[in-house]
DNA sequence: CCAGAACATGAACTAAGATTCATAATTAAG
DNA sequence: CTTAATTATGAATCTTAGTTCATGTTCTGG
């Protein structure tokens, strides 16, 4: 039962407003941006935000689950592209590389990453881009690129703990030690 | 120059009770845990804490290097120990997975795990480790049990992304695929 | 045993940041 | 155009935690 009366035309205004200006800060700052900041972005009262979001949590979530809404987009794009030119197992890769950078120069993915690991809330959109995921290494251990026995949870435990604040060599040299440990025992078991 | 004049016996007495203090409440709660928290286990005021250490940061890092220190000592017994019964392989195996569940078990080494990755201040006692580390990955290496481009840093990095907020379960999965990725590729290669 | 140096105490100060709420401004329906 | 309902404002409140410092104690050398 949607029965939520229409926002007042300046509330609706405002409302996005406040998520744009969110968004922005969250990305460059964190989750630790302080409201102040975000109202001051978006050109309105603090009290303004806590009318459209009732406490700092519920803003935050709002802009990190729109950020795992795109990634579960992207997952399944991924997954779309298989029997294309690319192997499965190319794909899997390339979309968590590309995740991976995401996450490091955009705190909101960072954030968004965490909550990969502790899968807390089980949103919808964690929920599709975990089939999708699902999917794509299916293929990829049937080509015989991914270990038997690799689980989409491997997946999520460990790009939730991405040397984020390391440089980039760092962070891809894991990421070769991380996709070896993914294949390896393919060969062996198989 | 350690021109240090002694410590006054009360005075002696407070610090060893602060750094007893400090250690338990690190352990239990993480470097977050409040100042005042300390100063009531240790049975003092506040101000003692800041006449021994002139700030928070102070305090922390005496008690996160300690742990530091010890897992130094642990890794030249292990490297110590090649060549005796186990196999360095297993030794390094060994190792690691204690690092890993001290610091689920201990805030204090957990906190000591994160400066492994962001070795900030060359501690003498990193160095140590370090070395040691080097002697037990050469020997796995020269076992074949350890892929030939192994740095001590990779392992640094590793474990200071442990996903200690998990359940064991998944703590051991993990480290299962890590140890793998170690290992991946000593057989092609070589 | 005493003086003066060292040390300890803990209330007060400071800084941040989340959240509230009395007051003022806007909007929309009639 | 009015008015009641809806929104917006932002100064004030509350917490939390680090740090300071005037005042009171405790040591230690002589």
């Amino acid at each position: 039962m949607p029965n939520e009366r229409p926002l007042r035309a300046d509330a609706a205004r405002n409302r996005a407003k406040i998520l744009e200006a969110a968004n922005r800060q969250i990305i460059a700052f964190g989750p630790e941006v302080p409201m102040e900041s975000i109202a001051e972005d978006a050109g309105v009262a603090v009290g303004t935000l806590y009318r459209h979001f009732p406490t700092k949590a519920d803003l935050v979530r709002a802009i990190v689950d729109s950020h795992l809404e795109e990634m579960a987009a992207e997952a399944e794009a991924a997954a779309d592209r298989i029997g294309g030119g690319t192997s499965a197992v190319a794909e899997f890769i390339t979309f968590w590389h590309m995740i991976m950078e995401s996450a490091a120069s955009n705190k909101a993915v960072k954030a968004a990453a965490r909550e990969l690991g502790a899968s807390v809330d089980e949103t919808e959109h964690l929920r599709r881009g975990q089939v999708a995921m699902e999917r794509l290494i299916e293929a990829g251990k049937a080509e015989g690129g991914l270990r038997p026995d690799l689980a989409v949870e491997d997946c999520f435990i460990f790009f939730a703990t991405v040397p984020l604040d390391e440089p980039v060599a760092v962070r891809e040299r894991w990421f070769t030690l991380v996709i070896d440990g993914f294949r390896s025992g393919a060969l062996r078991e198989a």
